[in-house]
DNA sequence: GTCTATGTTTGCGG
DNA sequence: TCCGCAAACATAGA
């Protein structure tokens, strides 16, 4: 479900609520599943006690440092959602982990379709070591870019959702991009003139800011739909030009837009401003 | 009942 | 090795 900009603001709202400097005082599984690699005692047994040092994103990850040498990775997949509330609360049905905290509150883990995980590493790198560049991080040059793209030779779209290539796109925010650099998702990655890759890049990191501003993409009103902590939705679906518009008009040329599969994904172009190769 | 779904991993065949 | 494709995970909503 989320992507970068909705990871960040998760991220940004844990940080706003002041979780840093809690410690976790007691852990509660009900979905083995949701731990990846421990079982449930040993999960709760390292986790309990651990001060939170720092919270931040990496990629589609969110990380909490547990000073001095632990870190508890966060994926939430299709439907995961984070909640922080108040201790002693009745718990809902999809609520898999509860992590109870010092200062009386818990965060819980919150996932329908229980696709997402939770890991717990002494060495980020051991998961995040796999994931490509971070596309709003400075050293992400248009250059850069340009070498990653002509050093493989596969489909723009299935290449940008691939984590190891660039980390934090989506479905929805790889169609924005591919539609503001006017680019068709099934061109080949090597074919792209140098002027196409500078728009590509610049497309990348706009629609990425713009999710970023309008804290991510709320979708609907369902139980899998994005929301940050608290149950906040984003506002940035007024802001998406072709995702899940078939059918209405491009906002540059007017022609309906059109839903196409491409690597298995659900995508949306306008086949007038996105030429097929 | 049918179709679709904001993600990732694995296994297969070319 | 690289690439594309299908399936698996499990459930909700239209």
């Amino acid at each position: 479900m989320p992507e970068l900009p909705e990871v960040q603001t998760i991220v940004d709202d844990l940080l706003a609520a002041g979780l840093p400097g809690a410690a976790v005082t007691a852990v509660a599984v009900h979905w083995p599943r949701s731990v990846a690699g421990l079982n449930v005692c040993e999960f709760a047994e390292r986790l309990s006690g651990r001060r939170i040092s720092g919270i931040r994103r990496r990629g589609k990850f969110i990380v909490f440092d547990l000073a001095p040498d632990l870190h508890l990775l966060v994926h939430l997949r299709m439907s995961g959602r984070l909640l922080l509330v108040a201790g002693g609360g009745e718990l809902s049905p999809h609520q898999h982990v509860i992590i109870a905290l010092d200062d009386g509150r818990e965060l819980r883990f919150h996932d329908p379709r229980k696709f997402g995980r939770m890991y717990l590493v002494a060495e980020a790198g051991e998961r995040l070591g796999r994931l490509g560049p971070e596309p709003l991080a400075r050293g992400f040059t248009a250059r850069r870019l340009a070498e990653g793209l002509g050093g493989r030779k596969r489909s723009l779209k299935p290449l940008l959702l691939d984590q190891s290539f660039i980390a934090g796109l989506g479905n929805i925010y790889v169609d924005e991009a591919l539609w503001d650099a006017r680019l068709h998702p099934c061109r080949r990655s090597d074919s792209l003139a140098a002027g196409e890759v500078v728009a590509l890049h610049r497309a990348i990191r706009k629609v990425l800011r713009r999710g970023l501003r309008n804290n991510g993409t709320s979708l609907g009103a369902g139980q899998s739909n994005f929301n940050s902590i608290g149950e906040k939705p984003g506002s940035n679906r007024e802001a998406l030009r072709v995702f899940r518009r078939t059918g209405l008009a491009c906002p540059r040329c007017r022609s309906p837009i059109a839903r196409i599969i491409v690597g298995q994904r659900s995508t949306h172009i306008c086949p007038r401003c996105q030429t097929a190769p």
